[in-house]
DNA sequence: CGAACAGTAGACTGATCAGTCTACTTTCAT
DNA sequence: ATGAAAGTAGACTGATCAGTCTACTGTTCG
């Protein structure tokens, strides 16, 4: 491929994208993504306008990768559908084993955002909802019996790959996922009909007051009342 | 419990862990700590010397948390291992369910800072192994055939379901881990070694170079070399 | 040619933040 | 009672950050 000259909004969202999964978003100045870039101060505001607008963009792009995979990528494949969904855990691995992975911009993004309120979690959120929903096409389409649960589970373990993956900075974390998923496919039509009887609530422990006590300095217990 | 007055450690601490996790550690402003604490400036510094420190101590509390699920709560069931490593999740659950549950304060730290060096993630990875290692202890004792692999499914599973529950603000995200710990419980000593084979690299996706090409403004391609 | 355009370089502003410092008040054990 | 310890109130500092502004450079095309 003829790779054209990057534009100076490519090189801003690149720029953007890794400096902000790498060092947090609130941590990377203005100035350091321009350094990185090797753009002057003024394109990106004539660009994008703002910090704010350039994450927005850079999300975007996230998404972007995520469709690509699930509209591309996986329909191109020759195989069971089933074998389809565990294809995605070799996305995954490709993912994570680039030298600049460090996280989901979404996740990292609704991490240190403000839980309450802020755009971020709505944002994040609609675009879970669209990778969601190609992934439940997917689960439809192998025949589960119960789609939704399916889905949710595989969704689960896509997300609990991700922060593996950026905690332990392995790359494996993808193929324990894929796994996992092999089991949850494996067990799809189980005929028995899962058990959801809290052990919980049938034996001791109570709800909503549990505790958190310090061993090191100064007791502190959590979740009690003043 | 006649909860004794707390002390002015235990407000910051508190305060700290509530404010980190709901609006991002960098986001946070000691002035905000202290206002929610009810603390005055000076009492910070005597007590922590640093926000730095502060975060130190609230990594600390996060767990202790934990360790009491797996040393204190989880031990004093009467039912089966197994069922034992499925509580966890109904403690997942309790914790979820709180009102000022914003995500675990381990992942959103690491999610925010630097993951190259900085002190964050070499603190929380040794938080992690230490959890991991007690979560090892109950899979062993439940006589999985590869423990190890096991353990590691369950570890992830539990981070997406921490993820699932902050992104979607839904505690039903504990449910559907247990669920899915509950299919990897009854795949653990199935029959067929999993096959590891990559559909990828079977087919047609070549491995170390994917795209991703947004449909709104401005294309990009990500991971094309200039 | 020359005007419009896109980008560079870097100084500047106002706001905010972590951390320090001074002066005052409360608590409590001897 | 009193003196020390612990806490409060809030001004202050130096650094940093997002965003603006001015002046300059190269390129393209009519």
């Amino acid at each position: 491929m003829k790779a054209a000259r990057k534009s100076t909004e490519e090189k801003l969202l690149l720029a953007a994208r890794r400096l902000f999964c790498r060092a947090g978003i609130h941590a990377t100045g203005i100035s350091q993504i321009l350094e990185e870039a090797g753009v002057a101060r003024r394109s990106l505001y004539t660009h994008y306008g703002s910090k704010e607008n350039l994450l927005k963009a850079v999300l975007h792009t996230e998404a972007s990768m995520w469709f690509h995979w699930f509209d591309l990528d996986l329909p191109s494949l020759k195989c069971s559908t089933k074998d389809r969904i565990l294809a995605l855990f070799d996305l995954l691995e490709n993912w994570f084993e680039k030298e600049d992975f460090f996280g989901c911009v979404f996740i990292n993004a609704v991490a240190e955002s403000e839980k309450d309120s802020a755009w971020v979690k709505d944002v994040a959120g609609a675009y879970r909802d669209q990778i969601i929903e190609r992934l439940r096409v997917l689960v439809i389409e192998s025949g589960a019996r119960d789609p939704e649960i399916v889905t949710q589970k595989l969704g689960l373990i896509i997300e609990g790959a991700i922060i593996t993956a950026m905690v332990t900075q392995n790359s494996q974390a993808a193929r324990i996922a894929r796994l996992a998923a092999q089991d949850v496919l494996r067990c799809m039509e189980c005929s028995a009909r899962e058990s959801e009887h809290s052990v919980l609530s049938a034996t001791g422990i109570s709800r909503g007051s549990f505790h958190a006590s310090s061993n090191g300095g100064g007791n502190l217990i959590i979740g009690s009342e003043a």
